[in-house]
DNA sequence: AACATATGTTAGTGGCGCTAACTTTGACAA
DNA sequence: TTGTCAAAGTTAGCGCCACTAACATATGTT
């Protein structure tokens, strides 16, 4: 396959994009969501990434202010795709179940072990990223899920008081499970091999039963 | 002060240390320490901390096999400073009481928020920590206090298979919301003024009521 | 006193993040 | 159709870093 060739691929496949060649962003952020997975959020490099483009090691700075703001991109779309999966996990559920609060800490754990790297990302490296209104934004809609679920649970019409302190121990756990996990500080097969069932019956004794309907 | 001073000085002042000029590894682990906190875990460089303990970039490789083996050294130090933290302040409370597990998590949760970048070193950047033996046994140590103490609430003799799966959930808590807490992703203030207060709710449900005294 | 070894230094390599200056391309108006 | 401009790519280079090889020196032992 000839350069130009090529050069008339890439504008035939990407013809909405903007000028140049193609995307260029997406085929950046898609590297480095896989670079972020193979070798370690740490351990990442812009250059392997713009070499996996295929461009040179000057050209993401036309879409990126620095190599956080391109950990930053792989964050945010990682956010919004975990919570997708939480909302239609959540929605396979009865609605005001406890199963359905349950299902929603699965998601979270399933999509820790699955993509440790972004998941990472998301949470950790702090460095600006608590500042970033666009993951704050998404983060918080992820939070929203499981808030309104709980509340459901509990009978409440709003997400009041109540509903946030009871959330936040259930919130903890499936945190700190999944940084357990992917840390590997617990070896899933000999010391708790079902962690949905744990899930579950943690999230109940934490909940207590559910009220009675007026 | 000249060159030649500077020497017998610290050939004075480390007389126990082995060779040359001192103790320079304990030097180094308190430098590299101290700008884990600074800095954070990625931002830390082996030149910064040479130049704090004045010597050559090339000199820490006498020491350590490369830079992770440096931050591994702080990392184990660190578990092994949580885990007299915690021995202390379980030894405070009545033995078999809830308030000595209870304690034991607020200890988690406090060196998290004291020292962040050591924890994060604790814990995270799993590289190849976790197959390094030292820290595996500091961190199998600290898990032992926990383990102690919910067998004790419980009146078991031995940590069995029903201490070690109702001990997970507390732990996954802890060790979530110290995770939470430093990756600034809640709001102590706003949402959960009270940790210590979810703290023991969330562990009584967790554990359930003590069992009567034969 | 001489040696062997532990522990330091200097100098250098290759990789990285990022920038400045230049070049190419596509859109659009004259 | 063509000239102009801005977007988006390139090359070259800077400074920092992790790490190594080769050399220098101090120390305990004999």
């Amino acid at each position: 396959m000839s350069g130009l060739e090529e050069t008339k691929e890439k504008q035939e496949v990407n013809r909405k994009s903007s000028y140049h060649h193609g995307d260029l962003r997406h085929q950046l952020v898609e590297a480095t969501r896989q670079l972020v997975e193979e070798k370690g959020p740490d351990k990442f490099s812009v250059s392997e990434a713009c070499r996996a483009a295929g461009v040179s090691t000057a050209a993401p700075y036309r879409h990126f202010t620095d190599k956080q703001d391109m950990l930053l991109a792989v964050a945010i779309d990682g956010m919004q795709r975990m919570r997708e999966r939480m909302t239609e996990a959540s929605g396979k559920q009865d609605h005001g179940s406890l199963e359905r609060v349950v299902a929603i800490g699965i998601v979270y754990i399933d999509f820790a072990v699955r993509e440790p790297g972004v998941f990472r990302l998301m949470f950790g490296l702090t460095e600006e990223h608590d500042d970033n209104p666009e993951i704050k934004a998404a983060g918080e809609k992820c939070h929203g899920v499981l808030l309104a679920d709980v509340a459901a649970y509990l009978r409440k019409p709003m997400v009041d008081a109540e509903v946030l302190n009871l959330s936040f121990p259930l919130w903890t756990m499936v945190h700190g499970t999944s940084f357990l996990l992917i840390d590997r500080k617990v070896k899933v097969m000999e010391l708790e091999p079902d962690i949905p069932a744990m899930l579950r019956r943690s999230t109940e004794r934490l909940l207590g039963p559910r009220p009675l309907a007026p």
